[in-house]
RNA sequence: GCGGGUGUGGCGGAAUGGCAGACGCGUCAGAUUUAGGAUCUGAUGUUAAUUCGUGCAGGUUCAAGUCCUGUCACCCGCACCA
C-alpha cells in the first residue's frame, strides 16, 4: 500500500490547478454560466479563522459540483482592506497601512490555497486598490449628483476612544463594536447616503429573491415599515402640532400628548412657556446621557409638563396636555405624539407617573391594570362615530374622516434613517468632493478618479475629531471644479462598507479601467446566483450592498434589480468551550495547525460534517480524527479493487441512493448527511471486502468537491487524466430500491416483528406474512382485530382490542 | 418587551407523520504490536423486563421528536420606532 502523505498530495495539486490555471473563468455567452460567491474577508493581522472555511468550502463544494456539472462558473475571491484595526495597527508600530495591507494579503491568499478553494485567482480585488476605489468613488459620485449623498449636520454616535464617528449599525450596547468605549452623542457635519428613499424597494423586492426566511425577516424589522396616519392637533400658541400613529382608532383616548425634548417648538414657544427654564434642563440632561443610560438604565418614565400651550384633540374639541419626554424621540415620525394610555404600554406606564386619565377606547382588557394593545379582538367604544366598529375597521373610518375634514391622511413610515457615510479617519476611500466658498460641495470631474489616498506623515486622528488628512495642506487646498477659485477638499474618508458594497460587480470584469465593470460581462455573469455570508451582515453589508446596486440599476449600469439571487448563511464556529472564538477565550483554532497536522482535506471534510450548516457548532478536536479515518479508509480503496468495470450486483442500488442523496444534500447546504451517506458506503464496501473500478470511480467523483486533493491523485493515479475534468454522476431512481427491504410489524403502535418483503408485494401479502411470525401471532390471540395498516414499503400495523 | 433560533445518548449530531439515536467522536472488549501509537473486528440510550425513553403538560392520529394548544429553559439579534 503506498502512503497517504497528505502533505505532498495536497501541494503537489494546489501548484497544478494555480499553474495551470485550471479554474480561470473567461467570460463565455456560449456556456450557460454559474456565479458563486462568499463573503471576502477583510485581512486582518491574525489570519484566516475557521470560520471562513466553513462558509468557504461550502461554495467551494457548488463550485467544483457545477464545473462537473458543465457549468463555466466563477468563483471569485478578493479583500476588503480598508479599515480601523489597519489603521489601528499603522498607529502603533508606525508601519503605513499599505504595507501592512499588503502583508496581510499575502497571508490570507497563501492560507486560501493552502486549503484548496477553487477560487479564479486572476480576478482577485482589493477594495484599497486605486484601480478598483477609483469605481467606489465614481458610484459616490453619481449618488451626488442624483441628490443621494449629500451633507448634514446631525447628532452622530462618536466613539471616545477611536475618536470616529460610528454608524448605528457599529454601536453595540451603546458601546463601541470595536474597542468597547462608550459612545455619546456628538453634533458634527457628515455625508449622508438616503438608503430611506429605497427602504420600500428593499422591502418589497425581497419577494423577488431567494433569501432564506430569517434573513428576509431581519430585513424587514430593521427597516421597520409601518402603516398609520399623521394627525394635526390644533394648539392653545396657534401652531399645528402633526403626530405619526399607527393607531388612529384609538384618538378618543388620546388624552395627553408627548413631544420629543429636542422638538423645535419648545424654544419656539419659549415666550408663551412659564417653565421654560425646566424644559431646557430635561432636555440638556437627556442629550447628556450616553446611549448606555438611555438604552439600559432607568425605563422609568421621566418627562416635564409644558405650562403655558395646550393642545386639542380634533375629534372632541378638548384640550390636553403637553409634555417632554425621551421616550419620544426626534428622529422617527413628526417628533410628537397623540398619548393613549389605555391602549399602549409606554403611555399607560408614563400616565401612571403622572396621574392622567386613562379612557377605554377598545373593549377587551381592563385599561385600570394595564395598557390593552390586542388589534385583533377588541371592539370600539367611548369613540362617538366609531363605537361597534372592530379595530380595523375603525382605521379605515377615521382615517376617511380626518382625510374628509383636512386633520390628517394616510403615512406610512419607517425605521430606517440615512447612512452615515463619513469617518474622520484615514484608512478609507477620500471622498471625491471639495468645498468650495461660492458653488458649496462640488464633484471632482470623473477624469480626476481616482482621488488617490496621499501619503501622510501621522496616522494619528486628531483630538477635534477630523482625519489625519485635514492636516495635509498640500491634499487640502485645490481648485473648486466649478468656478476654479480656492477650494479645499473633503477630508473625511469613507466607511469600512462602501468597498463592499459592489465588489461582486468587479469580479465580473476586474481589470476594466472604463467603467466599472464591462456591459457585456455584467450581463453574462450577473446576477449572483449563489451568495453565502454570515448573519451578522444582514442588516449591514447585505442591505447596503442591495441599495447600491438599486440605484446602480436606476442610472442604467447594471441590469438586474437584485444582486443575488440566492442567499444562505451559515453558523457560527465556536470554541471548544461552546464559547466565541476569542483571543481573550484563549479558544481559537488556526487553520494552519489543522492543516500541518490533518491535511486540507480532512479540515474541509471536518467543517463540512461538524453539523447543521445553518447551526452554530462547537470546535472539536478529537473529532477531526474521525474525518482524518475516513479519508485514510478512502485512500485504501485501491488495495481492493478489482478488475471489474460495473457496478456490483450487491451494491449496485447503494451506490445509485449515495449518488442520489449525495447530489441533493449538496444543493441543501447538508454536507453533513452527504459525507455520513459516503461512510455508510464505505462501510458496506470494506465489510463486503471489494470495490469495482466503476465504483472506485463514482465515490471518488461524488467525494471530489469536499476533498478535491486526495481525489485528484487517486483519480489521475488509478485512471489517469484529471478528475475535474469528469462529469458528476448520475443515477436511476428505480435503481436506487432493493428487491427485498426488512420492515416493522407493529401491533397496537409497539414494534413486536421485524419481516423481509418484496419491494413490490402487495397489502394481503404483507399482511400475511406479517401474521406468520410468532410474536404477532402471540400478540393478537383471542382479540378482536380492529385494522390492519400496510403503509408501502414502510410498516405493518395491526390494530386489536 | 419584540423578532429569530435551539432543546434528542457521555459528546457533535441523524430521522418525507411510519422501527428514535444514521454517521462520527468517546468508551469497553478482542486481534495485531516488545511497548506506546496507529490499524482491524465487535459491543455501546435505558431497564429485571418487548420496560422506559426526543425540555415539561395536554391534545389529534392506527402511528408523534415531527402536527395542534399551553408552558419552561437557553442562545442570537433589536431595543421607548408611537
Amino acid at each position: 500500500m503506498q502512503t497517504y502523505d497528505y502533505k505532498e498530495i495536497e501541494k503537489k495539486w494546489q501548484d497544478h490547478w494555480l499553474t495551470h490555471k485550471t479554474f480561470k473563468a473567461v467570460t463565455d455567452t456560449s456556456k450557460k454560466k454559474w456565479y458563486s460567491l462568499v463573503e471576502f474577508p477583510y485581512p486582518s493581522g491574525e489570519g484566516l479563522h475557521v470560520g471562513h472555511p466553513r462558509s468557504y468550502t461550502a461554495m467551494d463544494i457548488i463550485s467544483r459540483k457545477r464545473r462537473l456539472q458543465g457549468y463555466n462558473v466563477l468563483f471569485p475571491i478578493g479583500w476588503d482592506a480598508f479599515g480601523l484595526p489597519t489603521e489601528n495597527f499603522a498607529i502603533k508600530h508606525k508601519i503605513p497601512p499599505a504595507e501592512i495591507t499588503a502583508r496581510n494579503i499575502d497571508n490570507f491568499r497563501r492560507q486560501c490555497q493552502s486549503i484548496g478553494f477553487s477560487f479564479n485567482w486572476d480576478r482577485e480585488v482589493n477594495t484599497t486598490d486605486p484601480d478598483y476605489y477609483h469605481w467606489t468613488q465614481w458610484i459616490f459620485l453619481q449618488m451626488f449628483k442624483h441628490g443621494l449623498a449629500y451633507k448634514k449636520e446631525m447628532s452622530v454616535n462618536w466613539c471616545t476612544d477611536c475618536k470616529v464617528v460610528l454608524a448605528n449599525e457599529e454601536v453595540v450596547d451603546g458601546k463601541c463594536e470595536r474597542c468597547h468605549h462608550d459612545v455619546i452623542h456628538k453634533v458634527k457635519s457628515q455625508w449622508m447616503l438616503g438608503i430611506t428613499k429605497y427602504a420600500d424597494r428593499l422591502i418589497d423586492d425581497l419577494d423577488e429573491v431567494d433569501y432564506i426566511e430569517r434573513i428576509k425577516i431581519t430585513q424587514k424589522n430593521w427597516i421597520g415599515r409601518s402603516y398609520g396616519a399623521e394627525v394635526d392637533f390644533e394648539s392653545t400658541a396657534g401652531d399645528t402640532l402633526t403626530v405619526y400613529t399607527t393607531r388612529p382608532d384609538t384618538l378618543f383616548g388620546a388624552t395627553y400628548m408627548v413631544i420629543s425634548p429636542e422638538h423645535p417648538y419648545i424654544e419656539k414657544w419659549a415666550d408663551k412657556l412659564t417653565n421654560i427654564e425646566d424644559l431646557r434642563a430635561y432636555r440638556e440632561a437627556a442629550a447628556k446621557k450616553s446611549e448606555m443610560e438611555r438604552t439600559q438604565l432607568n425605563k422609568d418614565k421621566t418627562g416635564v409638563k409644558l405650562e403655558g400651550v395646550q393642545a386639542i384633540n380634533p375629534v372632541n374639541g378638548k384640550n390636553i396636555p403637553i409634555f417632554i419626554s425621551d421616550y419620544v424621540l426626534i428622529s422617527y415620525g413628526t417628533g410628537a405624539i397623540m398619548a393613549v394610555p389605555g391602549h399602549d404600554t409606554r403611555d399607560w406606564e408614563f400616565a401612571k407617573v403622572y396621574d392622567l386619565p386613562i379612557i377605554e377606547v377598545v373593549k377587551g382588557g381592563d385599561v385600570t391594570q394595564e395598557a390593552f394593545t390586542d388589534c385583533n379582538t377588541g371592539i370600539m367604544i367611548n369613540s362617538d362615530f366609531l363605537n361597534g366598529l372592530t379595530v380595523d375597521e375603525a382605521k379605515v373610518e377615521i382615517k376617511k374622516w380626518l382625510i374628509s375634514k383636512g386633520l390628517g391622511k394616510e403615512k406610512v413610515n419607517f425605521k430606517l434613517r440615512d447612512w452615515v457615510f463619513s469617518r474622520q479617519r484615514y484608512w478609507g476611500e477620500p471622498i471625491p468632493v471639495v468645498n468650495c466658498s461660492h458653488c458649496g460641495w462640488v464633484a471632482l470631474p470623473e477624469s480626476e478618479l481616482p482621488l488617490k489616498l496621499p501619503d501622510v506623515p501621522s496616522y494619528m486622528p486628531t483630538d477635534n475629531g477630523e482625519s489625519p488628512l485635514a492636516l495635509m495642506e498640500s491634499f487640502i487646498n485645490t481648485k473648486c471644479p466649478k468656478c476654479g477659485s480656492a477650494a479645499r477638499r473633503e477630508t473625511d474618508t469613507m466607511p469600512q462598507w462602501a468597498g463592499s458594497s459592489w465588489y461582486y460587480l468587479r469580479y465580473c470584469d476586474p481589470t476594466n479601467s472604463e467603467a466599472l465593470a464591462s456591459k457585456e460581462a455584467l450581463d453574462y455573469w450577473m446576477p449572483v446566483d449563489w451568495y453565502n455570508g454570515g448573519m451578522e451582515h444582514t442588516t449591514l453589508h447585505l442591505l447596503y450592498s442591495r441599495f447600491w446596486h438599486k440605484f446602480l440599476y436606476d442610472i442604467g449600469a447594471v441590469s438586474t434589480k437584485e444582486p443575488y439571487k440566492k442567499r444562505t448563511a451559515h453558523g457560527m464556529i465556536l470554541g471548544e468551550d461552546g464559547g466565541k472564538m476569542s483571543k481573550s477565550r484563549g479558544n481559537v483554532v488556526n487553520p494552519d495547525d489543522i492543516i500541518r497536522d490533518y491535511g486540507a482535506d480532512t479540515l474541509r471534510t471536518y467543517e463540512m460534517f461538524i453539523g447543521d450548516f445553518e447551526q452554530p457548532a462547537p470546535w472539536s478536536m478529537s473529532s477531526i480524527k474521525g474525518c482524518k479515518r475516513f479519508l485514510d479508509r478512502i485512500w485504501g480503496l485501491r488495495d481492493i479493487m478489482t478488475t471489474d468495470n460495473d457496478y456490483s450486483d450487491d451494491l449496485k442500488s447503494a451506490f445509485h441512493r449515495t449518488i442520489k442523496k449525495v447530489s441533493d444534500d449538496l444543493e441543501n447546504l447538508k454536507m453533513n448527511t452527504a459525507i455520513a451517506a459516503m461512510m455508510t458506503l464505505l462501510n458496506e464496501i470494506y465489510s463486503k471486502g471489494s470495490i469495482t473500478k466503476l465504483e472506485l470511480k463514482t465515490l471518488l467523483i461524488l467525494l471530489n468537491p469536499i476533498a478535491p486533493h486526495i481525489t485528484e491523485e487517486l483519480y489521475n493515479d488509478i485512471f489517469g487524466g484529471f478528475i475535474h475534468e469528469e462529469t458528476w454522476c448520475t443515477y436511476d431512481e428505480k435503481l436506487c430500491i432493493d428487491d427485498t427491504i426488512e420492515i416493522a410489524v407493529q401491533i397496537n403502535g409497539k414494534v413486536k416483528a421485524k419481516i423481509t418483503i418484496g419491494t413490490d408485494d402487495d397489502e394481503a401479502a404483507v399482511l400475511a406474512a406479517a401474521k406468520t411470525e410468532t410474536a404477532v401471532i402471540a400478540a393478537i390471540d383471542g382479540k378482536t382485530l380492529v385494522k390492519e395498516i400496510y403503509v408501502k414499503g414502510r410498516i405493518v400495523n395491526i390494530v386489536v382490542r
